[in-house]
DNA sequence: ACGACTTTGTGCGCTCGTTCACAAGCGCAT
DNA sequence: ATGCGCTTGTGAACGAGCGCACAAAGTCGT
Protein backbone atom coordinates (compact mmCIF):
# COMPACT_ATOMS: atom_id res chain seq x y z
CA UNK A 1 0.00 0.00 0.00
CA UNK A 2 2.96 2.54 0.65
CA UNK A 3 3.52 3.36 -2.92
CA UNK A 4 6.97 4.90 -1.85
CA UNK A 5 8.85 3.82 1.39
CA UNK A 6 10.64 6.12 1.50
CA UNK A 7 8.46 9.18 0.83
CA UNK A 8 6.18 8.05 3.27
CA UNK A 9 8.52 8.13 6.15
CA UNK A 10 8.97 11.39 7.49
CA UNK A 11 12.36 13.95 5.84
CA UNK A 12 13.43 16.05 8.73
CA UNK A 13 12.10 20.42 8.23
CA UNK A 14 15.76 21.15 8.48
CA UNK A 15 16.24 19.25 5.06
CA UNK A 16 13.09 20.10 3.64
CA UNK A 17 13.90 23.72 4.32
CA UNK A 18 17.08 23.28 2.15
CA UNK A 19 15.78 21.32 -0.26
CA UNK A 20 14.52 24.36 -2.30
CA UNK A 21 18.25 25.63 -2.41
CA UNK A 22 19.82 22.88 -3.52
CA UNK A 23 17.26 22.89 -6.05
CA UNK A 24 18.28 26.18 -7.31
CA UNK A 25 21.93 25.24 -7.30
CA UNK A 26 21.35 22.62 -9.66
CA UNK A 27 19.19 23.95 -11.60
CA UNK A 28 22.03 26.71 -12.22
CA UNK A 29 24.29 23.76 -12.87
CA UNK A 30 22.11 22.13 -15.67
CA UNK A 31 21.94 25.83 -17.18
CA UNK A 32 25.91 25.69 -17.45
CA UNK A 33 25.59 22.74 -18.96
CA UNK A 34 26.96 20.97 -16.28
CA UNK A 35 25.82 16.77 -16.41
CA UNK A 36 27.36 15.57 -13.20
CA UNK A 37 28.20 17.44 -9.31
CA UNK A 38 29.83 15.56 -6.43
CA UNK A 39 28.50 16.43 -2.77
CA UNK A 40 31.07 18.51 -1.78
CA UNK A 41 30.86 21.00 -5.22
CA UNK A 42 27.02 21.17 -4.88
CA UNK A 43 27.23 21.87 -1.18
CA UNK A 44 29.70 24.62 -1.35
CA UNK A 45 27.08 26.43 -3.94
CA UNK A 46 24.59 25.64 -2.01
CA UNK A 47 26.76 26.96 1.43
CA UNK A 48 26.38 23.95 3.56
CA UNK A 49 28.34 21.20 4.77
CA UNK A 50 28.53 18.46 2.29
CA UNK A 51 28.00 15.59 4.80
CA UNK A 52 24.77 17.47 5.57
CA UNK A 53 24.15 17.49 1.78
CA UNK A 54 24.59 13.81 1.91
CA UNK A 55 22.29 13.07 4.30
CA UNK A 56 19.68 15.68 3.49
CA UNK A 57 20.06 13.55 0.04
CA UNK A 58 19.89 10.14 1.64
CA UNK A 59 16.39 10.85 2.55
CA UNK A 60 15.17 11.26 -0.48
CA UNK A 61 16.67 7.93 -2.33
CA UNK A 62 20.19 6.50 -3.17
CA UNK A 63 20.07 8.66 -6.34
CA UNK A 64 24.27 9.25 -6.15
CA UNK A 65 26.93 7.14 -7.82
CA UNK A 66 30.19 6.36 -5.14
CA UNK A 67 32.88 7.25 -7.13
CA UNK A 68 30.89 9.59 -9.43
CA UNK A 69 28.55 12.01 -7.75
CA UNK A 70 24.84 13.02 -8.60
CA UNK A 71 23.72 13.38 -11.94
CA UNK A 72 22.04 16.79 -11.95
CA UNK A 73 19.15 16.81 -14.64
CA UNK A 74 17.86 13.35 -11.80
CA UNK A 75 18.07 15.09 -8.86
CA UNK A 76 16.61 17.97 -10.64
CA UNK A 77 13.85 16.18 -11.08
CA UNK A 78 13.55 13.91 -8.03
CA UNK A 79 13.90 16.82 -5.66
CA UNK A 80 11.24 18.75 -8.16
CA UNK A 81 9.27 16.10 -7.27
CA UNK A 82 9.54 15.91 -3.81
CA UNK A 83 8.47 19.03 -3.12
CA UNK A 84 5.57 18.50 -5.26
CA UNK A 85 6.35 21.14 -8.21
CA UNK A 86 5.74 18.92 -10.63
CA UNK A 87 2.24 19.79 -9.65
CA UNK A 88 1.07 23.01 -10.26
CA UNK A 89 -0.17 24.90 -6.74
CA UNK A 90 -3.00 27.70 -7.48
CA UNK A 91 -2.25 30.47 -5.37
CA UNK A 92 -3.99 33.92 -4.27
CA UNK A 93 -2.93 36.88 -2.76
CA UNK A 94 -4.96 38.59 -0.61
CA UNK A 95 -4.30 42.44 -0.05
CA UNK A 96 -3.06 44.10 -3.17
CA UNK A 97 -1.21 46.80 -1.92
CA UNK A 98 2.73 47.78 -1.85
CA UNK A 99 3.91 44.48 -1.14
CA UNK A 100 0.67 42.48 -3.22
CA UNK A 101 1.77 44.43 -6.19
CA UNK A 102 5.26 43.27 -5.85
CA UNK A 103 4.40 39.96 -5.26
CA UNK A 104 2.04 39.66 -8.15
CA UNK A 105 4.32 40.35 -10.37
CA UNK A 106 6.79 38.72 -9.26
CA UNK A 107 8.10 36.18 -11.58
CA UNK A 108 9.75 33.74 -9.05
CA UNK A 109 5.79 32.50 -8.75
CA UNK A 110 5.55 31.12 -12.08
CA UNK A 111 8.80 29.05 -12.58
CA UNK A 112 8.27 26.32 -10.39
CA UNK A 113 4.63 25.14 -10.61
CA UNK A 114 3.31 28.48 -8.14
CA UNK A 115 0.54 30.00 -10.06
CA UNK A 116 -0.96 33.24 -9.31
CA UNK A 117 -5.00 32.45 -10.10
CA UNK A 118 -6.44 35.07 -8.02
CA UNK A 119 -5.91 38.69 -6.22
CA UNK A 120 -8.38 39.96 -3.65
CA UNK A 121 -7.98 42.95 -1.41
CA UNK A 122 -10.88 45.05 0.64
CA UNK A 123 -9.88 48.35 -0.08
CA UNK A 124 -12.89 49.27 -3.10
CA UNK A 125 -10.57 52.20 -4.58
CA UNK A 126 -8.02 48.62 -5.11
CA UNK A 127 -10.40 46.54 -6.24
CA UNK A 128 -11.60 46.04 -10.36
CA UNK A 129 -7.95 47.39 -11.04
CA UNK A 130 -6.30 44.80 -13.15
CA UNK A 131 -2.29 43.92 -11.41
CA UNK A 132 -0.47 41.54 -13.32
CA UNK A 133 -3.19 40.26 -15.49
CA UNK A 134 -5.47 39.92 -12.95
CA UNK A 135 -8.51 41.73 -11.54
CA UNK A 136 -8.72 42.40 -7.93
CA UNK A 137 -11.60 41.20 -6.61
CA UNK A 138 -13.32 41.67 -3.09
CA UNK A 139 -12.52 39.96 -0.41
CA UNK A 140 -16.24 38.48 0.03
CA UNK A 141 -15.63 36.57 -3.47
CA UNK A 142 -13.13 34.63 -1.39
CA UNK A 143 -15.44 31.95 -0.52
CA UNK A 144 -16.66 31.04 -3.20
CA UNK A 145 -13.34 30.66 -5.58
CA UNK A 146 -11.76 28.63 -2.71
CA UNK A 147 -14.65 26.65 -1.45
CA UNK A 148 -14.23 24.91 -5.63
CA UNK A 149 -10.68 23.43 -4.65
CA UNK A 150 -9.13 25.89 -7.19
CA UNK A 151 -6.56 27.71 -4.27
CA UNK A 152 -3.67 25.79 -2.81
CA UNK A 153 -1.64 28.37 -0.97
CA UNK A 154 -3.05 32.10 0.36
CA UNK A 155 -0.44 34.69 0.50
CA UNK A 156 -1.49 37.52 3.15
CA UNK A 157 -0.08 40.42 2.49
CA UNK A 158 -2.32 42.53 4.55
CA UNK A 159 -1.50 44.86 7.39
CA UNK A 160 -1.33 43.13 10.69
CA UNK A 161 -4.66 44.66 12.00
CA UNK A 162 -6.53 42.38 9.00
CA UNK A 163 -4.41 39.61 8.68
CA UNK A 164 -6.23 37.18 11.12
CA UNK A 165 -9.84 38.15 9.63
CA UNK A 166 -7.78 37.53 6.54
CA UNK A 167 -6.31 34.16 7.55
CA UNK A 168 -9.35 32.92 8.87
CA UNK A 169 -11.53 33.66 5.49
CA UNK A 170 -8.86 31.83 3.73
CA UNK A 171 -9.17 28.73 6.06
CA UNK A 172 -12.76 28.98 5.97
CA UNK A 173 -12.72 28.74 2.33
CA UNK A 174 -10.25 25.41 2.80
CA UNK A 175 -7.11 26.86 2.38
CA UNK A 176 -4.64 24.92 4.34
CA UNK A 177 -1.47 26.64 3.69
CA UNK A 178 -0.89 30.16 4.47
CA UNK A 179 2.09 32.54 3.68
CA UNK A 180 2.24 35.44 5.99
CA UNK A 181 3.82 38.84 5.05
CA UNK A 182 1.86 40.47 7.75
CA UNK A 183 3.98 41.41 10.83
CA UNK A 184 1.79 39.57 13.45
CA UNK A 185 1.32 36.10 14.50
CA UNK A 186 -1.77 34.06 12.80
CA UNK A 187 -3.63 31.43 14.72
CA UNK A 188 -4.83 28.91 13.08
CA UNK A 189 -6.98 25.48 13.08
CA UNK A 190 -4.70 22.21 13.10
CA UNK A 191 -4.00 20.69 9.76
CA UNK A 192 -3.19 23.92 8.83
CA UNK A 193 0.57 25.34 7.19
CA UNK A 194 1.65 28.75 8.37
CA UNK A 195 5.07 30.07 7.25
CA UNK A 196 6.00 33.52 8.12
CA UNK A 197 7.95 35.88 5.87
CA UNK A 198 8.74 39.09 8.13
CA UNK A 199 10.79 41.88 6.63
CA UNK A 200 11.20 43.76 9.86
CA UNK A 201 12.07 40.91 12.28
CA UNK A 202 14.71 39.96 9.71
CA UNK A 203 15.82 43.85 9.96
CA UNK A 204 15.77 43.27 13.90
CA UNK A 205 18.08 40.65 13.99
CA UNK A 206 20.51 41.94 12.16
CA UNK A 207 20.44 45.37 13.96
CA UNK A 208 21.43 43.25 16.91
CA UNK A 209 24.29 41.17 15.76
CA UNK A 210 25.39 45.00 14.08
CA UNK A 211 25.22 46.33 17.38
CA UNK A 212 27.48 43.59 18.78
CA UNK A 213 29.82 43.86 16.45
CA UNK A 214 30.13 47.54 17.10
CA UNK A 215 30.78 46.57 20.74
CA UNK A 216 33.37 44.36 19.87
CA UNK A 217 35.14 46.89 17.39
CA UNK A 218 35.00 49.54 20.49
CA UNK A 219 36.18 47.20 23.02
CA UNK A 220 38.35 45.64 20.36
CA UNK A 221 38.14 42.12 21.52
CA UNK A 222 39.59 39.56 19.27
CA UNK A 223 38.68 37.12 21.67
CA UNK A 224 36.23 34.49 20.27
CA UNK A 225 35.39 34.05 17.03
CA UNK A 226 33.38 36.86 16.13
CA UNK A 227 33.54 35.38 12.34
CA UNK A 228 30.51 35.09 9.58
CA UNK A 229 27.67 33.97 10.93
CA UNK A 230 25.82 32.89 7.67
CA UNK A 231 22.28 33.40 9.70
CA UNK A 232 19.74 30.42 8.75
CA UNK B 1 34.93 46.46 32.06
CA UNK B 2 32.33 44.08 30.96
CA UNK B 3 29.33 47.14 31.04
CA UNK B 4 26.72 44.59 32.06
CA UNK B 5 27.34 40.61 32.65
CA UNK B 6 24.13 39.51 31.13
CA UNK B 7 24.26 41.16 27.77
CA UNK B 8 27.98 40.54 27.05
CA UNK B 9 27.92 36.68 27.59
CA UNK B 10 26.23 35.48 24.34
CA UNK B 11 22.08 34.85 23.90
CA UNK B 12 21.02 31.97 21.44
CA UNK B 13 20.56 32.28 18.51
CA UNK B 14 17.36 31.11 18.64
CA UNK B 15 16.15 33.80 21.39
CA UNK B 16 17.40 36.32 19.09
CA UNK B 17 14.89 35.38 16.14
CA UNK B 18 11.99 35.76 19.00
CA UNK B 19 12.55 38.56 20.44
CA UNK B 20 11.53 40.72 17.65
CA UNK B 21 8.18 38.81 18.26
CA UNK B 22 7.55 39.17 21.56
CA UNK B 23 8.79 42.95 21.22
CA UNK B 24 5.39 42.78 18.90
CA UNK B 25 3.11 41.11 21.06
CA UNK B 26 4.15 43.52 24.39
CA UNK B 27 3.68 46.56 21.71
CA UNK B 28 0.71 45.41 21.23
CA UNK B 29 -0.14 45.04 24.61
CA UNK B 30 0.77 48.43 25.64
CA UNK B 31 -1.16 49.78 22.87
CA UNK B 32 -4.33 48.24 24.71
CA UNK B 33 -3.02 49.91 27.79
CA UNK B 34 -2.22 46.35 29.01
CA UNK B 35 0.53 47.36 32.07
CA UNK B 36 1.71 43.72 33.08
CA UNK B 37 1.52 40.33 31.17
CA UNK B 38 2.11 37.01 32.84
CA UNK B 39 4.39 34.55 30.84
CA UNK B 40 1.51 32.56 30.03
CA UNK B 41 0.05 35.27 28.20
CA UNK B 42 2.78 36.50 26.50
CA UNK B 43 3.63 32.80 25.38
CA UNK B 44 0.25 32.56 23.45
CA UNK B 45 0.17 36.03 22.24
CA UNK B 46 3.82 35.20 20.67
CA UNK B 47 2.63 31.51 19.63
CA UNK B 48 5.32 29.73 21.51
CA UNK B 49 5.62 27.61 24.83
CA UNK B 50 5.39 29.85 27.96
CA UNK B 51 8.34 27.62 29.62
CA UNK B 52 10.47 28.83 26.36
CA UNK B 53 9.71 32.35 26.53
CA UNK B 54 10.53 32.50 30.03
CA UNK B 55 13.30 30.99 29.76
CA UNK B 56 14.32 33.35 26.53
CA UNK B 57 13.90 36.35 28.76
CA UNK B 58 15.58 34.97 31.51
CA UNK B 59 18.87 35.43 29.34
CA UNK B 60 18.26 39.51 29.70
CA UNK B 61 18.04 39.38 33.50
CA UNK B 62 15.61 38.46 35.92
CA UNK B 63 12.70 41.12 34.58
CA UNK B 64 9.98 39.75 36.27
CA UNK B 65 7.97 39.68 39.17
CA UNK B 66 7.10 36.04 40.83
CA UNK B 67 3.47 36.17 40.89
CA UNK B 68 2.46 39.18 39.14
CA UNK B 69 4.41 38.93 35.97
CA UNK B 70 6.28 41.20 33.63
CA UNK B 71 5.69 44.89 33.24
CA UNK B 72 4.54 45.40 29.79
CA UNK B 73 6.38 49.14 29.12
CA UNK B 74 9.20 48.35 31.15
CA UNK B 75 10.27 44.39 29.09
CA UNK B 76 9.35 46.29 25.66
CA UNK B 77 12.08 49.03 26.68
CA UNK B 78 14.76 45.95 27.60
CA UNK B 79 14.21 43.98 24.49
CA UNK B 80 14.78 47.17 22.17
CA UNK B 81 17.76 48.13 23.99
CA UNK B 82 19.18 44.62 23.80
CA UNK B 83 17.95 44.09 19.56
CA UNK B 84 19.31 47.57 19.44
CA UNK B 85 16.92 49.62 18.79
CA UNK B 86 17.39 52.85 20.51
CA UNK B 87 19.51 53.45 17.84
CA UNK B 88 18.88 54.87 14.24
CA UNK B 89 20.12 52.12 11.58
CA UNK B 90 20.76 53.74 8.17
CA UNK B 91 19.70 51.26 5.70
CA UNK B 92 20.37 51.59 1.66
CA UNK B 93 18.27 49.18 -0.63
CA UNK B 94 19.93 48.35 -3.75
CA UNK B 95 17.72 46.86 -6.63
CA UNK B 96 14.49 49.26 -7.16
CA UNK B 97 12.69 47.21 -9.52
CA UNK B 98 9.29 45.95 -8.08
CA UNK B 99 10.42 44.85 -5.22
CA UNK B 100 12.97 47.24 -4.12
CA UNK B 101 9.93 49.83 -4.74
CA UNK B 102 7.70 48.03 -2.43
CA UNK B 103 10.31 48.19 0.48
CA UNK B 104 10.95 51.32 0.29
CA UNK B 105 7.86 52.29 0.64
CA UNK B 106 7.01 50.03 3.24
CA UNK B 107 6.29 51.35 6.72
CA UNK B 108 7.61 48.97 8.71
CA UNK B 109 11.16 50.04 8.08
CA UNK B 110 10.41 53.37 9.99
CA UNK B 111 8.82 52.32 12.98
CA UNK B 112 11.85 50.53 14.95
CA UNK B 113 14.90 52.37 14.19
CA UNK B 114 14.94 51.89 10.78
CA UNK B 115 15.66 54.25 8.40
CA UNK B 116 16.42 54.14 4.30
CA UNK B 117 18.91 56.58 3.92
CA UNK B 118 19.64 55.71 0.33
CA UNK B 119 18.62 53.77 -2.71
CA UNK B 120 20.38 52.07 -5.43
CA UNK B 121 20.70 50.36 -9.29
CA UNK B 122 22.53 49.91 -12.05
CA UNK B 123 19.06 50.29 -14.30
CA UNK B 124 20.04 53.76 -15.99
CA UNK B 125 16.47 54.24 -17.14
CA UNK B 126 15.60 53.49 -12.56
CA UNK B 127 18.31 56.36 -11.74
CA UNK B 128 17.05 59.85 -11.11
CA UNK B 129 13.79 58.93 -10.42
CA UNK B 130 12.49 59.64 -6.83
CA UNK B 131 11.02 57.03 -5.19
CA UNK B 132 9.71 57.51 -1.65
CA UNK B 133 11.14 60.99 -1.02
CA UNK B 134 14.87 59.24 -2.03
CA UNK B 135 16.42 59.67 -5.22
CA UNK B 136 17.56 56.83 -7.02
CA UNK B 137 21.26 56.90 -7.38
CA UNK B 138 23.81 54.86 -9.75
CA UNK B 139 25.60 52.08 -8.06
CA UNK B 140 28.73 53.54 -8.28
CA UNK B 141 27.77 55.82 -5.95
CA UNK B 142 27.63 53.17 -3.78
CA UNK B 143 31.39 53.14 -2.24
CA UNK B 144 31.29 56.90 -1.43
CA UNK B 145 28.39 56.90 0.71
CA UNK B 146 29.31 53.93 2.59
CA UNK B 147 32.84 54.70 2.96
CA UNK B 148 31.43 57.65 4.94
CA UNK B 149 30.01 55.00 7.43
CA UNK B 150 26.02 56.19 6.80
CA UNK B 151 25.26 52.70 5.95
CA UNK B 152 24.75 49.83 8.57
CA UNK B 153 22.55 47.45 6.92
CA UNK B 154 22.23 46.74 2.96
CA UNK B 155 19.21 45.41 1.65
CA UNK B 156 19.69 43.01 -1.61
CA UNK B 157 16.59 42.71 -4.16
CA UNK B 158 18.39 42.58 -7.47
CA UNK B 159 17.94 39.70 -9.33
CA UNK B 160 19.70 36.49 -8.72
CA UNK B 161 22.17 37.43 -11.26
CA UNK B 162 23.57 40.43 -10.01
CA UNK B 163 23.13 39.71 -6.40
CA UNK B 164 26.51 38.74 -5.54
CA UNK B 165 28.92 41.96 -7.29
CA UNK B 166 26.29 43.66 -5.30
CA UNK B 167 26.96 42.23 -2.39
CA UNK B 168 30.91 42.65 -2.56
CA UNK B 169 30.37 46.33 -3.91
CA UNK B 170 28.15 46.54 -0.05
CA UNK B 171 30.87 45.07 1.59
CA UNK B 172 33.55 46.39 0.25
CA UNK B 173 31.75 49.76 1.24
CA UNK B 174 32.12 48.77 5.03
CA UNK B 175 28.38 46.94 5.16
CA UNK B 176 28.63 44.59 7.32
CA UNK B 177 24.97 43.21 7.83
CA UNK B 178 23.14 42.12 4.48
CA UNK B 179 19.51 41.06 4.26
CA UNK B 180 19.18 39.23 0.94
CA UNK B 181 15.61 38.99 -0.87
CA UNK B 182 17.41 37.73 -4.35
CA UNK B 183 16.96 33.73 -4.79
CA UNK B 184 20.93 32.81 -4.11
CA UNK B 185 23.39 31.81 -1.64
CA UNK B 186 25.55 34.94 -1.42
CA UNK B 187 28.97 34.50 0.48
CA UNK B 188 31.19 36.79 2.51
CA UNK B 189 34.10 37.44 4.50
CA UNK B 190 34.16 36.75 8.04
CA UNK B 191 32.35 39.45 10.14
CA UNK B 192 29.85 39.94 7.77
CA UNK B 193 26.01 38.75 8.12
CA UNK B 194 23.71 37.62 5.95
CA UNK B 195 20.28 36.79 6.38
CA UNK B 196 18.12 35.73 3.22
CA UNK B 197 14.32 36.28 3.00
CA UNK B 198 13.23 34.11 0.18
CA UNK B 199 9.46 33.69 -0.73
CA UNK B 200 10.37 31.08 -3.32
CA UNK B 201 11.90 28.83 -0.97
CA UNK B 202 8.88 29.24 1.90
CA UNK B 203 6.23 28.53 -0.98
CA UNK B 204 8.57 25.61 -2.01
CA UNK B 205 7.97 24.25 1.68
CA UNK B 206 4.34 24.98 1.68
CA UNK B 207 3.78 22.85 -1.47
CA UNK B 208 5.59 20.28 0.11
CA UNK B 209 3.60 19.93 3.28
CA UNK B 210 0.65 20.21 1.33
CA UNK B 211 1.46 17.51 -0.88
CA UNK B 212 1.66 15.31 2.15
CA UNK B 213 -1.74 16.43 3.18
CA UNK B 214 -2.94 15.79 0.16
CA UNK B 215 -1.60 11.84 0.04
CA UNK B 216 -2.89 11.30 4.28
CA UNK B 217 -6.14 12.56 2.67
CA UNK B 218 -6.10 10.44 -0.28
CA UNK B 219 -5.16 7.16 1.66
CA UNK B 220 -7.18 8.21 4.57
CA UNK B 221 -4.69 7.85 7.57
CA UNK B 222 -5.14 9.70 10.31
CA UNK B 223 -2.15 8.09 11.96
CA UNK B 224 0.28 10.64 13.40
CA UNK B 225 -0.30 14.24 14.46
CA UNK B 226 -1.12 15.52 11.31
CA UNK B 227 -1.57 18.65 13.22
CA UNK B 228 -0.64 22.11 12.11
CA UNK B 229 2.76 22.60 12.13
CA UNK B 230 3.38 26.30 12.51
CA UNK B 231 6.49 26.40 10.38
CA UNK B 232 9.05 28.05 12.37
C1' DA C 1 41.20 -8.70 -14.44
C1' DC C 2 42.57 -6.19 -10.75
C1' DG C 3 44.03 -2.64 -7.77
C1' DA C 4 44.03 2.18 -6.67
C1' DC C 5 41.29 6.08 -6.31
C1' DT C 6 37.16 8.63 -5.70
C1' DT C 7 32.86 9.65 -3.67
C1' DT C 8 28.66 8.19 -1.50
C1' DG C 9 25.90 6.75 2.46
C1' DT C 10 25.72 6.49 7.38
C1' DG C 11 26.89 5.20 12.43
C1' DC C 12 28.15 7.80 16.27
C1' DG C 13 29.14 11.30 19.52
C1' DC C 14 28.24 16.02 20.46
C1' DT C 15 26.02 20.35 20.80
C1' DC C 16 22.08 23.04 20.93
C1' DG C 17 17.34 23.90 21.82
C1' DT C 18 12.93 22.56 23.76
C1' DT C 19 9.94 20.99 27.38
C1' DC C 20 8.72 19.38 31.88
C1' DA C 21 8.42 20.04 36.50
C1' DC C 22 9.43 22.24 40.66
C1' DA C 23 11.63 25.12 44.09
C1' DA C 24 12.26 29.97 45.10
C1' DG C 25 10.19 34.33 45.54
C1' DC C 26 6.72 37.84 45.76
C1' DG C 27 2.18 39.99 46.92
C1' DC C 28 -2.05 39.90 49.24
C1' DA C 29 -5.54 38.71 52.45
C1' DT C 30 -6.44 37.77 56.89
C1' DA D 1 2.99 39.05 60.98
C1' DT D 2 2.08 34.94 58.73
C1' DG D 3 0.52 31.78 55.57
C1' DC D 4 -1.50 31.02 50.96
C1' DG D 5 -1.72 31.21 46.14
C1' DC D 6 0.34 32.62 42.03
C1' DT D 7 4.18 33.16 38.75
C1' DT D 8 8.91 33.30 37.73
C1' DG D 9 13.42 31.29 36.95
C1' DT D 10 15.92 27.14 36.18
C1' DG D 11 17.78 22.22 36.78
C1' DA D 12 17.36 18.18 34.30
C1' DA D 13 15.67 15.01 30.87
C1' DC D 14 14.79 14.64 26.23
C1' DG D 15 15.11 15.08 21.28
C1' DA D 16 16.66 16.94 16.93
C1' DG D 17 20.15 18.02 14.04
C1' DC D 18 25.07 18.59 12.83
C1' DG D 19 29.59 17.06 11.48
C1' DC D 20 33.32 13.80 11.77
C1' DA D 21 35.11 9.90 10.07
C1' DC D 22 34.91 5.63 7.83
C1' DA D 23 33.29 1.56 5.46
C1' DA D 24 30.88 0.34 1.24
C1' DA D 25 30.68 0.73 -3.54
C1' DG D 26 31.49 2.26 -7.73
C1' DT D 27 34.94 3.93 -11.71
C1' DC D 28 39.11 4.23 -14.24
C1' DG D 29 43.70 3.07 -15.61
C1' DT D 30 46.84 -0.39 -16.58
Amino acid sequence: MTDDPVTQRGIPDATVARLPVYLRALSALADRGIASVSSEELATAAGVNSAKLRKDLSHLGSYGVRGVGYDVEFLVHQIGRELGLTQDWPVAIVGIGNLGHALAGYAGFASKGFRVVALFDVDTTVVGDVVAGLPVRPLSDLSALAGSEQIAIGVVATPAANAQDVCDRLVAAGVRSVLNFAPCVLSVPDGVDVRKVDLSTELQILAFHEQRKAVRDLVGTPTDELGARVAR
